[in-house]
RNA sequence: GGCGCUAUCGUCUAGGGGUUAGGACGUGAGAUUCUCAAUCUUAAAACACGGGUUCGAUUCCCGUUAGCGCUACCA
């Protein structure tokens, strides 16, 4: 690789628009850069590419910055670098901070005759394209205005027409290095002579365009990398030509491909969740979303491994390894990838990461504990030994740690049966209460019901619980059916079934020695949860 | 229409002139369980098509087809 040759550093840059959310596809972009950067000894920046100012907005910035961090990728310069303020030597590093740097290097092309002025009024334009496309030709601009003379320049200039400023292809075929596609090719008369500034009136006129900034840009930044999405490879023999206008060395390219959904089509809203942050609201771990998007276009040399930390990925990524086939995004490998880094994430963290979930989604019974966090015990003591006494709404160090116990209880029941965290309300909900209509109403229910062993199961259960006093324990219960399989003869699903309907609403769920104690526990400690009593009576009494 | 990119199980991929074409997700079956999930065991599942080159091609070349992208004075 070039790296070994000398003490040549590769920079890279991740240059999104703030006009959304951070899509999958370009966090795999970023990824991507930031994974290259860091295993090749490199430098990654983050440039905001906001010069569409109708569209760009700066929360998305912010929140494109913070989706970014959260996955675990950091850079070496630009908005959001924990590494180095925004005013590194290569900065500003926002497309709308550097509007005046571009004219000079208009005027230069200008001056040298790499670069014309374009009179062409888009109704001409727009006629030439039609024409090229009934005639089975390339939609390539006839270069009309290229030979202009001096005095027919300045008439137009002084009849006050508008002009753009284009860029003189040469007669030569444009070529590039794609790391991931091998050599690429254009021939010069396949691509138009590129707009490099506007002339339209209004706001936009004398911005540069896209193509001639993104260039710009990575030249002075000496970008020797462009890793991005492969909607881009079009756009490359432009920019390739003004490298080579300004006599700039040509970065290396890597096209990264298309992330489509399980239609086939670009991967869309309609698919369900592709930003970021929506992963992250719904309780995907940051570690299953980046070993995700790692697998997705790319596989380690041994073609086995699949889970991998970022730490573990820097030092065996490699671009080579990149796919050029486009790649569907399979949400079940991700829950799949989500359920395993789930298993192995840290209970706390996990539970606190859970907790917001609830907060969320049971209002009535959550914040457990994380409320308290917001006050120091000192704190606590101090307001309770005011004159009058201030007692703050929050648990007692004690409830919290028995809370704290139970919550982890629940975790240990129910987290296996999810994919990612905010299932974890819904499949959980029956602990804090259940519909008894519902639970009636429901076919598969029914029919159980319907049974006479189910009525005698309801009732021996119901006598039972009526006449136990305080908490019914997970010994209890079973004293209890081996009591009634022993009354009635009723036993398996017959015995079973009736009572987990009348208990949980549902035929089917987790083990009822760990249901019951979680039910009585959490009912004892205060929460809004009813007992197994208040459940029979809510439920034979409908 | 033009230009470009792509093509191995349903999906993500490994591989590469001679292989039982490997792994993972998902799916099926079995074990376990009152049930569900989890777990373990196990099974089915692929080189798009047609021409070359070659003793031999899924692998290299050409073409076809299909999918996707670009085709803007958007980014």
């Amino acid at each position: 690789m070039v790296a070994a040759m000398t003490n040549f550093i590769p920079r890279v840059r991740f240059a999104p628009s703030p006009t959304g959310l951070l899509h999958v596809g370009n966090a795999r972009t970023a990824l991507y850069n930031w994974l290259f950067a860091r295993r090749n000894g490199g430098l990654i920046f983050l440039r905001i590419e906001d010069t569409d100012l109708e569209r760009s907005e700066a929360r998305y910035e912010t929140q494109l910055i913070e989706d970014l961090h959260w996955l675990g990728i950091n850079w070496d310069a630009g908005p959001g670098s924990s590494l180095e303020p925004d005013t590194g030597d290569h900065g500003p590093y926002r497309q709308s901070e550097r509007l005046h740097i571009y004219a000079e290097y208009t005027a230069r092309l200008l001056a040298e005759g790499k670069a014309y002025r374009c009179f062409c009024t888009p109704e001409e334009l727009e006629a030439e394209r039609t024409l090229a496309t009934a005639e089975r030709r390339p939609q390539v601009y006839s270069g009309r205005c290229r030979a202009l003379t001096v005095d027919e320049i300045n008439d137009n200039l002084a009849a006050g027409k508008h002009f753009a400023v284009r860029l003189r292809i040469e007669d030569h075929p444009l070529r590039f290095h794609d790391i991931v596609r091998g050599p690429v090719e254009f021939a010069a008369d396949t691509v138009s002579d590129p707009v490099l500034v506007r002339s339209a009136s209004g706001v936009s006129a004398g911005v540069p365009v896209y193509n001639y900034v993104v260039t710009i840009d990575d030249a002075l930044m000496g970008i020797t990398h462009v890793i991005r999405g492969d909607d881009h490879i079009s756009n490359t023999p432009k920019q390739v030509a003004i490298y080579q206008a300004f006599g700039w060395p040509v970065p290396q390219f890597a096209h990264l491909s298309t992330i489509l959904g399980p239609d086939r089509e670009r991967l869309s809203k309609r698919h369900g969740a592709t930003s970021i942050s929506v992963f992250r609201q719904m309780g995907y771990l940051p570690e299953a979303m980046a070993n995700y998007l790692a697998l997705l276009g790319w596989g380690a040399e041994d073609g086995k491994t699949e889970t991998f930390t970022l730490a573990e990925l820097v030092p065996i990524f490699s671009l080579e390894r990149v796919t050029p086939s486009p790649a569907i995004f399979d949400f079940d490998k991700l829950n799949w990838l989500n359920r395993h880094y789930m298993k192995l994430a840290d209970p706390e963290r996990l539970a606190k990461l859970a907790e917001r979930q609830f907060c969320l989604q049971k209002p009535g019974v959550f914040p457990l504990w994380s409320t308290s966090e917001l006050y120091t015990a000192e704190t606590i003591e101090l307001l309770a030994s005011l004159d009058p006494p201030i007692y703050l709404d929050i648990p007692t160090k004690e409830q919290i740690a028995e809370r704290k116990a139970w919550f982890a209880s629940l975790l240990a029941l129910f987290l296996p049966g999810v994919d990612y965290l905010a299932e974890l309300p819904v499949k959980s909900s029956f602990i804090f209460g259940i519909d008894p209509d519902a639970a009636h109403a429901d076919p598969e229910n029914a029919a159980i019901l319907a049974e006479d062993s189910a009525r005698s199961v309801l009732a021996e259960f119901a006598s039972r619980v009526r006449t136990h006093n305080g908490p019914v324990s997970a010994e209890n219960f079973k004293d209890w059916v081996n009591e009634i399989k022993a009354a009635t003869g009723i036993k398996g699903k017959e015995l079973f079934h009736p009572i987990r309907i009348a208990l949980t609403g549902s035929h089917s769920g987790p083990e009822f020695d760990k249901v019951i104690p979680l039910i009585e526990e959490g009912a004892a400690m205060g929460l809004a949860i009813p007992t197994i009593h208040d459940r029979i009576e809510q439920f034979v009494g409908v």
